[in-house]
DNA sequence: TTTACTTGGTTACTTTTAGTAACCGAAGGT
DNA sequence: ACCTTCGGTTACTAAAAGTAACCAAGTAAA
């Protein structure tokens, strides 16, 4: 179904609430901070499990390196989406849960977990079919 | 309000779906693939004014290169998003719009956007106390 | 006693990606 | 003859991501 007048005027008011000439769009902060490869995935894991140990997160995105968990994990802190709890225990043992604020992140992210769980056939068929195009030329 | 126990049952159906000791993962894929500084950002403006032209998208994305806006773009044509019109006009005429593909990403990455918007001050808060915090110690 | 193993990282290094600035083509205007 | 326009591309540099080795400090086995 098609895009209804409705939405896009919502997006219009948050766009001009939100960037009309000012240097700093929330919107585009937002999406520059939480948009790369590890983020989204990690507060979608953590809404699922509610509270992860490192490792256990490690083991659940796969392909992420320790460094580049650690620095999703610090920045996701640093956002107050997630909580780090270290207990001084030996070995080391730490524990991350989403904030309140992580919480009412993971509704919007879910819907798009969603999306792209619906139309990942449609992106995977146009990006064959593009690069066919291309090869043709 | 916190996340209930239904859409904690959701983000489960969602990842085990889509992930489950799968090779590719869509949700993670999707995630990599929009998840930059730009892709959200330009869907939501295309969104908003329907069709613009190069030149129109470089003005209201402030801060993005002439190389990246043409990466972005192509990158979002060979998925299926972004439909490009090139009108063999001299100067050059091109118009972009969303593909019904596109217009059906709209509505989760609208409703980050609001979140965003309701939420940067939250996080800009948590910011600037985390940076507080490692000043201390 | 020495060795291996644990967790949750950090450090140094390499590779990939993003960002900057200059250039392009082809017509129109001055 | 030269500048402007639009929508790029190319070559280069800076920044980010990825890789691999290392660490502390205790426990358990050899």
């Amino acid at each position: 179904m098609p895009v209804t007048t409705k939405e896009r005027e919502k997006v219009a008011a948050v766009f001009s609430g939100a960037c009309t000439q000012k240097k700093v769009c929330p919107v585009k902060d937002i999406m520059a901070s939480y948009g790369d490869k590890w983020t989204m995935y990690t507060v979608l894991l953590l809404g699922q499990h509610q509270k992860m140990r490192f490792n256990e997160l490690r083991c659940h995105i796969s392909g992420i390196s320790q460094r580049m968990l650690t620095v999703t994990l610090r920045s996701l802190e640093e956002d107050g989406i997630v909580l780090r709890t270290l207990y001084p225990e030996i070995p080391p043992r730490v524990e991350y849960q989403l904030t309140e604020l992580g919480e009412s992140l993971l509704k919007p992210l879910l819907q798009l977990a969603i999306w792209a769980e619906e139309n990942v056939g449609e992106v995977l068929k146009a990006r064959k079919k593009y690069g066919k195009k291309n090869k043709e030329e």
